[in-house]
DNA sequence: ACACGGACTGAACGCGCGTATAGACTATTG
DNA sequence: CAATAGTCTATACGCGCGTTCAGTCCGTGT
């Protein structure tokens, strides 16, 4: 009768965790709450993970891995610009809800995530820009950055998105919701044809690049 | 002799629970640590706020009332395109820490400054529209809860652009930090002349389109 | 002078937390 | 069949939490 759940129980506990902690948030998220949700008991929790940091660890790592995972499929299926869309089509279940939550704690697994997630997205946005799909850039891997963290703040930030958009990027098959279209619409819209009116744009973005001359001409400069 | 610190214990309690939480989150601010911040004891805190969530509420608005000065400040010193460019100018302190620590936190006050702020941000950009500066937009309000969103996000994700750019949004003065470019440069690279290149991005913006229009249609159907 | 009320402290309360431990149950192995 | 190893529960420990409370101090009004 192994039907109803095949899984190893350790496997379960940390699935509970998950779950806890895209619902609840990190800090809500006890022993006790996560051995309820598996049918365990606390202790069996320490059991099997050592502690609760431990868990945590588990977590982040499974998360990690799958979106790995999930980003090697969408580089399988060509290309494509916005590594988070290969998320955001995808089933992730609660994954995106849980990445949400731990994107402000400092876990160093987290961080490489992040890193990665930065890397792919220049990788990706290099291949369009060779394919004449994206703009090329002064600084395609600041750019790399600024995007992701757009795109990563957006899921961090969905309750707000939910209470001013009604949209929500943390729930499952949120690509293909049509609602997307109210956070995507002003999305491409930016991407498209930018923001910013000539010549104001130049002249803001000349005062940017003295500014950057600025911070880099007093490294050379003594203590006085 | 009331140079030293002149402000009411009660404000001082609070000031040392902002700057407690900015540095080290909702979730590690407790009472004591509060009322050792401020030099006072655990009960005082209780004593003046009623309990930690009264305190929760008091930092909230006094944070929201602060930033709204700071709003109104930056409207007497004319028009500007960014909202939040007010509050990366002026020497807010601990706030923008304390901003990042509890956007994700679900609180009334705090999702009614970022209410504010949106309608603020979308008035800010049709004064910029009329005057030029701005590209026009299909979707006004939309687009000023999407450009909002990214700056508040970059704020709670501060972390991440501290390791990947070195440049850290919640610092005060961050606006005059010359560090600031690494973001800012990306940032209006993308603002000025977009980031998708045709035909590739109408073909893209259509599809969205389309999608937007298949999410009214339903409304009229039956159940099945 | 004296009563009063707010500011403030220090000790104490109950609670839920992470975790340790002892033991029961079960499957595996020789 | 007996021994072993792993899974799992129940109980308990210590700790830090938010909060309460009794009591002290002190400025003010009468």
């Amino acid at each position: 009768m192994r039907s109803v759940d095949d899984r190893t129980t350790k496997s379960r506990i940390r699935d509970a965790a998950i779950t806890c902690i895209a619902e609840h948030g990190v800090a809500d998220t006890t022993a006790r709450k996560v051995a309820a949700e598996a049918g365990v008991s606390a202790g069996l929790v320490i059991h099997h993970f050592g502690s609760m940091e431990g868990l945590r660890e588990a977590c982040d790592h499974f998360v990690a891995t799958t979106i790995r995972s999930y980003k090697e499929d969408a580089i399988a299926g060509g290309p494509n610009i916005d590594v988070l869309a290969a998320l955001r089509n995808a089933d992730v279940g609660p994954l995106a809800a849980y990445l949400a939550e731990v994107l402000n704690e400092d876990s160093p697994t987290v961080a490489r995530l992040v890193d990665e997630l930065v890397a792919d997205a220049e990788a990706y946005i290099e291949q369009g820009v060779e394919a004449g799909m994206v703009l090329p850039s002064s600084d395609p891997r600041g750019r790399a950055v600024v995007l992701t963290i757009w795109s990563l703040g957006a899921l961090v930030l969905h309750r707000h998105l939910k209470r001013m958009l009604d949209v929500d990027p943390t729930s499952p098959g949120f690509g293909k919701d049509p609602s997307f279209a109210a956070y995507a619409g002003p999305l491409y819209e930016v991407y498209t044809d930018g923001f910013l009116a000539e010549p104001f744009a130049t002249n803001l973005r000349r005062s940017i690049a003295e500014a950057q001359d600025l911070a880099q001409a007093p490294e050379n400069e003594g203590t006085s």
